[in-house]
DNA sequence: CAGTCGATTCACT
DNA sequence: GTGAATCGACTGA
């Protein structure tokens, strides 16, 4: 059974942690992957000023700011796509991306689709290599992940990590004000969860920037 | 309408 | 640890 959508109509901050562990389902005619999903982000709307949705509902966006339970898939630094899962009240434009996961299902056609993965535990170690893994791309944007298991995309309700295993920490790759928020959460000592990169302005002459304490 | 740079990954030193 | 790859959404004029 997938969860309900009563599951994703919450706070982000929620439903984050408590997709810990689910089952993510990916069916396309090459065949079925299944993942755990061990490393997630929250962004919370357009007060976030480390979301998509901080400037306002755009094209790209839009189907954040749709129901929850649904699909954000965007495209980042020309090659790459990232899978987020709508959450909150529709209009909220929250959502939640998942950064990783270990692949316990069709390791076989993750393994085709990741060719330089060299571990098993690097097929979906990051979120666009999840995202690659499980050839998700602009065409699964807006898709229902309650609709069913034989549906493209969707999230089953799998063995929640309980909150004693559950870690957090800044997100990853945000910077400005967005940097501050301890949003991201991963399973403890899990292998496959991705390694911690702060933020890189690409040019450091422009906008200004404070070195580490 | 041109310039900028990103919720990243990979190869190389 | 550092830098290249690669493109399109967003910004400001």
């Amino acid at each position: 059974m997938p969860l309900a959508r009563e599951f994703f109509d919450r706070p982000v901050l929620e439903v984050a942690p408590e997709l810990l562990g689910r089952t993510l389902v990916r069916t396309s005619p090459e065949g079925q992957i299944e993942l755990r999903i061990t490393e997630v982000e929250a962004y919370a709307g357009e007060a976030d000023p480390g979301s998509h949705a901080y400037r306002g509902r755009t094209e790209r966006n839009a189907s954040m700011f749709g129901p929850p339970g649904h699909a954000y898939v965007y495209f980042i630094y020309g090659m790459w796509f990232s899978l987020n899962l709508v959450c909150g009240p529709e209009g909220t434009a929250s959502g939640v991306l998942l950064r990783a996961g270990e692949v316990i299902k069709g390791v076989d056609l993750a393994r085709e689709r990741r060719p330089k993965a060299r571990r098993d535990r690097e097929l979906a170690q990051g979120p666009a290599r999840l995202a690659t893994a499980l050839d998700v791309d602009r065409a699964l944007n807006g898709t229902d992940v309650c609709a069913g298991p034989g549906a493209p995309l969707s999230v089953l309700e799998g063995t929640p990590v309980p909150a004693r295993r559950v870690r957090r920490g800044p997100r990853t790759g945000v910077g400005g004000e967005g940097a501050t928020h301890p949003w991201r959460f991963w399973t403890d000592g899990d292998p496959t969860v991705s390694p911690y990169r702060a933020h890189v302005p690409r040019d450091r002459s422009k906008g200004r920037q404070q070195a580490g304490a």
